[in-house]
DNA sequence: CATGCTTGCTCAATCGATGAAGCAAGAATT
DNA sequence: AATTCTTGCTTCATCGATTGAGCAAGCATG
């Protein structure tokens, strides 16, 4: 049969029998211990020619089948639509083929139950270990690993139950604010409150960074009022709609406002266009998360960056090091300069 | 041994053995086809009760090995960086997991070596089938997957050897030049050539916009010189330098611009912010690809959205038929209206 | 010349799931 | 009563790679 039309693939008995030895010598020549089996140099050479003629291709599912460790690596992450969690996916695949492991990732939408779905679909494919991003409940996705021998490694929000790799929310939240706030200062010539839009009222990233801008506040002498802080999620719809209820029940509107995500401020700055209610003067922006575009939409608008490449290293040196610790490993995002 | 605490997975033999059945008759339950080997209902409940509190995980590897399909499917793709590629991964997951079949990403940085060997390790974990995204060489993965007997199906980029799927680049093109043209001419009242900037002279999506944005200047008369065709790679700062140069040899500069995707766009305007050569007056912008941020940059930019949801229903129609037709298949794109 | 060591391999079990073939017990048919 | 059919399983080979154990030939040592 001619090997391009072929439909069966080589093996490693194809190639045995036609290098007239065995499948055993074979697996030994191509996966490298070649030396520790004792092949001979000149046997070595005749099969790795052979398997490059006959365009051999290990089969994963049998090598992995049989060796104890699997050298694939998971990692679920919420979104795609974002330049944080794209810089995440493209870091991770780097570090981890410079590692020699198979990166497999999976997109959950946000949605909890994709979630451990796709944990589960990882665990059946028998990753060595599962970095869960920004994961809705990261400590149940554990428990499912756990279960399975599998360690865990958090990202972007902790968990509870195995170390974390998360920016410090905080920090980055309280300088945030603190330059939003002067920025405002200089403008309006007054110290006003700023409105906190976007995220989950009940993730850690977001408590942390609402506890940021709330000491920014206090530092400056400045009183935040509950219905300040609109965490409705990070979906641009809902930042809108959070938006066009508090411009019914608030007049004037705050001068600058603390948005939680580039994904918020896409809510955000349509409704700013199309309500036409800053249309006399623009508000002063603050973003929690950096985006190219962002930064060229006018002078009004810090933003913070986290620092992907840094907390990469840190979720792979945690893999390398072996650790099992309960760590919390918090990366200081960059507060870019404006303009 | 604590089964929380366990470092062996739970298999069909240890819940053969508990529920005092054969591992056969555990495996034809827990797949589903229990029916058909005419195993009683009693005893699949009690297994799947057994597998439920044993939290029995399938071993897709010893699963795959067995069987003649993986059900897994992968792609490849350029880079996570802009929301084209962004969103098309995101529909790619949903409707693979619609069908059940299991998806793997690999980006490749745009690295033709990269490309080949995503390709190879794909294809080591037994594709069933790889859709190219993108691709610099379509037809060299298409070669080396169709040795190992795997379709493969190109988007974005078309290939001379396997189905494509692709956007309207021509038409795409030719209404986003129009639209740019007649910005120009309303706003300065005379009709000048645009600059073309960003992609791969070679690609053939770049090609076909090339032709459009030629054609659409041709139907108004305007003549295009070579040098305002800057076909100097998608990379932002491939754009800038070209941008940079171009100032250098030319005045005044044009009054509009085609810039080939988002990324060079993000090049683009770094340089007409940092420059000062657009202070006076900033120039039209047509943009093939789309972004939120982008789009309220101003009243100035038009842009073209490839219809990603159409695109991928496509790729799919083509898997879901086993269609092998070497057709090509174009999606007109979305001319988004401005503002 | 017997013994032991080295070199260069082969043999065969194994990983976990799958499914064709087969078998035993009971029910239905002639 | 003998036969066929049906039901409900079990047995066992198989997928392809890996690896501990073993074996034969050649060489060195005592």
């Amino acid at each position: 049969m001619n090997r391009t039309t072929q439909t069966k693939r080589t093996t490693i008995y194809d190639l045995a029998e036609l290098a007239g030895t065995s499948a055993s010598a074979v697996s030994a020549v191509l996966n490298g211990n070649w030396k520790k089996r004792r092949i001979s140099a000149k046997l070595a050479e005749k099969i790795t020619k052979l398997a490059e003629e006959q365009g051999y291709a290990l089969n994963m599912q049998a090598s992995v089948l049989r060796r104890d460790r699997s050298k694939i690596i998971g990692m679920i992450v919420p979104k795609y639509d974002n330049r944080y969690f794209g810089s995440i996916v493209e870091q991770f695949e780097a570090l981890a083929r410079e590692r020699g492991l198979f990166p497999i990732i999976t997109c959950t939408m946000r949605d909890p139950a994709l979630e451990l779905e796709a944990a589960r679909a990882m665990l059946s494919y028998q990753v060595d270990c599962l970095i869960a991003t920004g994961a809705t409940d990261p400590d149940r996705v554990m428990e499912l690993c756990a279960a399975a021998g599998v360690r865990t490694i958090n990202l972007d929000l902790p968990g509870a139950r195995a170390p974390s790799v998360i920016s410090d929310n905080y920090g980055g939240a309280l300088e945030l604010t603190r330059r939003v706030l002067a920025n405002c200062e200089k403008e309006y010539g007054e110290k006003t409150p700023l409105l906190f839009v976007g995220g989950r009222g009940t993730d850690h990233n977001t408590m942390e960074r609402v506890r940021g801008f709330r000491d920014a506040h206090a530092e400056a002498g400045v009183a935040v009022d509950d219905t300040l802080v609109q965490t409705v999620g990070y979906a641009p719809e809902k930042a809108e709609s959070a938006m066009r209820q508090l411009a019914e029940r608030m007049s004037p509107l705050p001068r600058g406002m603390f948005v939680n995500s580039t994904i918020s401020l896409e809510g955000v700055m349509r409704w700013i266009r199309r309500s036409g209610h800053y249309a006399d003067r623009v508000p002063q922006l603050g973003c929690f998360d950096w985006d190219p575009f962002v930064a060229m939409l006018g002078d009004h608008i810090e933003m913070v960056r986290q620092d992907v490449p840094k907390m990469l290293e840190a979720v792979f040196g945690i893999i390398d090091s072996g650790d099992t610790e309960l760590t919390v490993v918090q990366i200081p995002p960059i507060v870019e300069k404006m303009g």
